[in-house]
DNA sequence: GCCAACGTTGGC
DNA sequence: GCCAACGTTGGC
């Protein structure tokens, strides 16, 4: 199993958005960076776990959890001329661009922000927090998937306390 | 709204 | 195949 990192802004589709989802289960479409879009159609699996963060927003943060249900797959927004993600170029035939299913797991309440993250040197080499880092399907480490779990576990207690 | 960093396009 | 120009991302 493998840990993943997908951004979204929050105005297009949020952590809430999913939440309120059929199953609360979505289709990642609309990724046209051909990084991502091969993370999503030969390396990311069923089972694989999600951090969902929301960029372009106030703050910029990770504000939830998801799983994989289902591998990637052809995108079917980009082979509808009638959707916004639709793709002229793209040949339903060998098409160019792919999705993987996702479905909510939890809200991590209080959000996980960027400053939070940087503040962290274990996760100093995190790609999230280099500089100039636009992917937006990105792997997680094991060992940054646990430190950041136990963050929003430990936040949960003080705020309780 | 600004702008640095990045990815893509297209002329040559 | 190079690289300048352009468009986009995304933090601030």
């Amino acid at each position: 199993m493998a840990y993943w990192l997908f951004k979204s802004e929050p105005e297009s589709f949020s952590f809430s958005d999913l939440q309120s989802a059929p199953n609360q289960t979505t289709g990642w479409d609309g990724v046209r960076n051909y990084q991502a879009r091969n993370l999503l159609r030969d390396t990311i699996q069923v089972g694989d776990q999600v951090f969902f963060y929301h960029s372009n927003a106030e703050p910029p943060a990770i504000v939830g959890i998801a799983k994989v249900v289902q591998a990637g797959h052809p995108e079917p927004s980009a082979l509808d001329h009638t959707h916004p993600y639709y793709d002229e170029k793209s040949d339903p035939g060998n098409p160019t661009w792919y999705q993987v299913k996702i479905q909510a797991v939890k809200l991590v309440e209080p959000h996980l922000t960027l400053t939070d993250l940087r503040a962290v040197p274990e996760l100093a080499n995190m790609v999230l927090l280099k500089k100039g880092s636009r992917l937006s399907v990105q792997p997680v480490t094991e060992a940054e998937w646990k430190v950041i779990t136990t963050l929003a576990k430990g936040s949960k207690k003080e705020k309780r306390g």
